[in-house]
DNA sequence: GTTAGTGCAAACCTTTTGCAGCTCT
DNA sequence: AGAGCTGCAAAAGGTTTGCACTAAC
């Protein structure tokens, strides 16, 4: 995938479309992810392994400032790293699984409406929007609903997690 | 204010209520605003100089985790920090000018509306729901046309800013 | 008297900046 | 040639952690 589109609208702006941010471009298309800088810079390494994390963060902000990424946060689930992805497909709300981290996006018409709406009551002029949900996906209220048993069964017993967090990672060293 | 349904709230589980967190909980209630860590640590300290930092960190954290307080961003206008509010009001969004920064809250139906599709859709549990929205209020689309056409009949002359960013505050030190 | 919470210092993760050298046009 | 970019090192901003002491229940 080339990203032409992209690579005209960066043009137009007296933008230099160089080797790396071609490569980093073509690594946020291709992989149709939410990709933070560190992943990225992570894929960007195996195909040129001079390019610098730095590169990377500046790259992402012009994309973002270009309109071309939107930036995500994912309810910092993980950490407090941002996520980005195409700004190609259609406005979108993701929504956030609290236990298991699994992101599933949602594309009906109330965004729209709740746009519209924002236009029309304050006039005011939108360029980015964005809603993030988090809570449970139908398959961890199950097992969250597991959880708070088998604690309230054995009060004492600490083998699952201490009954309020249900396993929050935290990334750590890189 | 005393913020008995949060004390409540928060003995039910066992958590105590020492007198730093009844007095950030105070603040945060009494405010009304979208205060950060650091400004809430700053008001804390005219109460108790005596109140560390870590915390505020700390309360902040609980309270979220305890659903007394909702987290924002404000898309990142000011810096990467968190905001926050009480959540005694209704759900709603946030609207942020990128230009100067005001934000104002919308609590339309679609909201709700967005919700309800999300909780069929997927049959998810929501527990938080965070819509952040930013562009140009109605006074600075005005503001906004009339840099851009400044530096398209001065092109050589920078005494605008740089016509792409309209004056991006960035907090320093502390 | 326990157990949870605080303060302090130090660490940590994520992101930005300064600057010299390189590279596109 | 010259503006724009990159890489490197270093710093900054925001937040968390380890630990000994203190205070709430």
């Amino acid at each position: 995938m080339k990203s032409d589109t992209s690579s005209q609208t960066l043009r137009q702006r007296g933008i230099r479309l160089t080797r790396q941010r071609q490569l980093l471009l073509d690594l946020i298309e291709e992989s149709g992810q939410h990709l933070d800088a560190e992943a990225l810079y992570s894929l960007a390494r195996q195909r040129d392994p001079k390019l610098n994390r730095v590169t990377v963060y500046r790259t992402l902000k012009m994309l973002k400032e270009g309109g071309l990424v939107d930036e995500l946060d994912l309810m910092h689930f993980v950490g407090d790293q941002h996520y980005y992805e195409t700004r190609r497909k259609q406005e979108h709300a993701h929504i956030i699984c609290l236990r298991c981290g699994r992101v599933e996006e949602f594309y009906g018409p109330p965004l729209h409406r709740l746009r519209q709406q924002i236009e029309t009551t304050f006039g005011f002029q939108i360029l980015i929007a964005r809603t993030e949900i988090g809570g449970y996906c139908s398959h961890c209220q199950a097992l969250r609903q597991q959880e708070i048993e088998s604690v309230l069964q054995h009060p004492a017993a600490p083998p699952a997690p201490p009954a309020k967090a249900p396993a929050k990672p935290r990334r750590r060293k890189r």
